[in-house]
DNA sequence: TCTGAGCGC
């Protein structure tokens, strides 16, 4: 499983529109349009979850996709840092 | 209601 960096998302976006949009080009597994949390709006990127098989093909296939009228940037997204020992500094852990 | 960088609690 790998995470995808959804950037340049149209406000009007869902996280419905997201997940339809690549499941056409793989299997899906979790979907999170992040949010601002201090104004609530939506900041206008998201993170989806996919197989390292598929998320290559959606990153390269979604990646400058028209959605909404804005071309869509999707690119492997970083780890988020876990608090406890180590870790920080990102990094992509050897799964 | 509006807005537009850019990696989530």
């Amino acid at each position: 499983m790998s995470k995808i960096y959804v950037g340049n998302l149209p406000f009007s976006a869902d996280e419905t529109a997201v997940r339809d949009l690549f499941a056409q080009h793989g299997t899906v597994d979790s979907v999170a349009l992040i949010m601002d949390r201090d104004t609530g709006r939506p900041r206008g990127f998201g993170f989806v979850e996919m197989p390292r098989a598929d998320a290559a093909r959606a990153i390269q296939s979604l990646n400058g996709h028209d959605m909404g009228g804005r071309p869509l940037k999707v690119n492997e997204a970083q780890d988020k840092p876990r608090g406890g020992g180590g870790g920080g500094g990102g990094g992509q852990r050897r799964w």
